[in-house]
DNA sequence: CCTATTGATTCGGTCTCCTGACGAATCAAT
DNA sequence: ATTGATTCGTCAGGAGACCGAATCAATAGG
């Protein structure tokens, strides 16, 4: 086996950006000569020989047979090498544990999850520690040649510092240093996001929302929570708490003093509030919000009324939404939120409300949608360190007011 | 005077690279010479001088003056020259027609505005053509030295065709080929934009909301609209119908017949809803909205009690939206909304509403907003003509899920 | 076996950029 | 006024990256 993967070394940019176009069609064109190379990128096949010479020679790319069959001489076909980098994608949530691995080409090689430590905090860090390297030498790499990995957490990360603002499901989360422990754990970089967000990415890489700019994903499950996906990019809002619509004032007075508390929606939709209406309407007990859902379709009138009016809040904030950004698509995920059924029954009273028909869509990841926007988004960083163009690409800025003179 | 300025000639990616960075620092660092340009931009001296010698050749750049009062050899100074280029911006309101001239630099050198034509359609657009072939001659510029124009017009402006989709304000406007016609008109092409969107790229460029990347603007007047700026651009959703938050579910039963037609908040806090509720609260007759306003700072208990159910109401909308996608400032505009007294109700409700504080402003720029805003894009299409780096910039796209095998 | 075709390499030539050296212009001190 | 230090701007040489044309190599088909 090689030694670890050498960083690119330092090139000019005219060399970047050739690489850059290079690898971009080699991951999308699968295995393919660099003859045919050169005509795709539209450079000449000396520069393409040169370029993939120095991709061997890092690890990146192998030769996989040849062609055969056509007139002419055969080609070396070229794909990217699995020794290229790793990435590992994380989802951390209050019950469950999942962590995926990949390659550098986004082939998911393997995925595995546990029930999460109940005992929360450093154990749950502990446990993901384990389940990385297990998964990792179970495929042949070494930890160490996983170069990028992204963990998908509940609450608010702060897009600027990347740490946990409020974990409150896992239990002891948010007063540790999470980036920090893991990372020397797991001996790289960790990038922390929230957990909608990245089930959002992942239903945009593998899922149900795929090549769409403008998409919005509504999650149900214990709470309530919106990712939002805006000019082909993620909203994070200012202070990461961008699709917080617990706090929308929707569902009661937005004032009340258990509305303020948790959010005006939250209170009626989250789980605790489907479970106390459920109780108020005169149902007998229940454990969880499942629960409600469950006997609804079993039958159960009261449980029926719940999830209706479960269903016709959820549509207000969906139009809500729709109204603010415009997305192409509507995508409903979470425990409960991508129930077919629950999807169907927003989607109707939408159409009542929206003045255009907006796309509606149960997630089709389910509870895998997590870990696979983690993994997207691990591979974007792996891909944008080795090929990044960095701030060339930024817009050129506008000048600003303060003007000196203009002599005519 | 030199002939049309010419297409800049075709030249490698990395010289158009050095060009950029060369006009951004001309633009933002006033006028420098060669060797300062150097020494921001990390290019050689003999780089410099062969970039400036072209821009100079192209009529970008000019002379002016030396430097003095330095040890050594004085250095020639250089800004870019107001024949690089001319744009114009336009806004097209139901009331009022505002035009503005402003050159490369981005130095506005002139503005001008006149009542509507009340004819509207054919004849509005007659006027904008007149009123800015007045412009440019009065400011000795050929109206074909204008290479970018940009104006701001009520409704939705569909983001893929560019045309006016409803423009309810403006008679006989939205049957028109407005950028055909217009673009004929004025000798160069027209891009169109919803008049709220560029009132907050202006307040971006020279007004309250200048260096940030996130932020809300809500705009109340004769309608409510929203427009939208995150991650550094601007929301236009999938149909440019992001922002139309008069179909918020807020103020009322978003079922009713009345809220569906023309949007549920829309209702109430549109201009014929104030008016209507001032009405039903036992006023006398009003002609507009404004009225209300002013009857209310003059003591009128009903107006007074409309106007502050209408800030709550706004307040609700702008908690919604900040819930959404938490923006660092919201902007009130429009014109009841850029009141300063307005602001300040709506600013101590959303106190009230938000879990975390956000900082509210009354719109800085006033009706100038549209303007300004339409030369902002006006001034960044003209750069990216001349500068774009294109589709370069674009971020490395992940691979589609499909997959080849990945021989171990 | 020969030819057409396609793949891959080699060989100039161009473009862009940088470095180092040098002349030009200026201020400050003698 | 002369000299020295300093800075501006240009010139010449060379490195890196790209391309096109020519050439060699390997294959299918007649």
């Amino acid at each position: 086996m090689r030694a670890t993967i050498p960083s690119p070394p330092i090139t000019s940019v005219t060399r970047q950006l050739s690489r850059r176009s290079v690898f971009e069609a080699l991951l999308h064109r699968g295995p393919i000569s660099r003859a045919d190379l050169a005509k795709v990128t539209g450079l000449s096949k000396q520069t393409m020989s040169e370029v993939i010479d120095a991709f061997g020679q890092q690890g990146l790319v192998r030769p996989v047979g040849r062609t055969s069959g056509n007139v002419g001489r055969t080609a070396v076909l070229y794909e990217l090498s699995p020794e290229g980098g790793h990435v590992l994608g994380i989802d951390l949530g209050a019950r469950r544990l999942t962590v995926a691995l990949a390659d550098i080409a986004g082939r998911v090689l393997a995925e595995a999850d546990e029930p999460t430590d109940s005992r929360g905090g450093a154990w749950a860090l502990d446990q993901i520690a384990r389940l990385s390297d297990r998964l990792a030498r179970d495929n042949h790499t070494h930890p160490s040649r996983i170069r990028s990995i992204v963990m998908a957490t509940p609450g608010v990360v702060n897009p600027k510092s990347g740490a946990i603002e409020m974990a409150p499901n896992i239990t002891g989360l948010d007063h540790l240093n999470v980036v920090g422990l893991l990372g020397e754990k797991l001996g790289s970089a960790v990038v922390l996001e929230n957990d909608i967000n990245l089930a959002l990415l992942g239903e945009l890489w593998h899922g149900c929302a795929q090549n769409l700019d403008n998409v919005a994903f509504l999650a149900l499950g214990s709470g309530v929570g919106l990712g939002l996906y805006v000019n082909g990019r993620l909203v994070r809002g200012e202070n990461g708490a961008a699709g917080e619509i617990g706090y929308l004032p929707i569902g009661g007075d937005p004032l009340q003093a258990e509305s303020r508390l948790q959010g005006c929606l939250e209170y009626q939709v989250g789980a605790t509030g489907v479970v106390r209406r459920y109780r108020e309407g005169g149902g007998s007990d229940v454990d969880s919000e499942r629960e409600v859902f469950e006997r609804a379709q079993a039958g159960d009138a009261i449980a029926a009324c719940v999830v209706d009016e479960t269903a016709r809040l959820t549509a207000l904030a969906a139009a809500a939404v729709i109204a603010t950004v415009d997305p192409h698509l509507l995508v409903l995920g979470g425990a409960v939120g991508a129930r077919p059924d629950f999807a169907d029954k927003v989607a109707r009273v939408l159409l009542q409300l929206a003045p255009r028909p907006v796309e509606v869509r149960a997630s089709s990841l389910g509870r895998r949608a997590g870990v696979v926007g983690a993994l997207s988004v691990a591979l974007r960083r792996l891909h944008d360190e080795f090929f990044g163009v960095g701030e060339l690409a930024a817009a050129l800025p506008l000048p600003p007011p303060a003007h000196r003179s203009a002599r005519q």
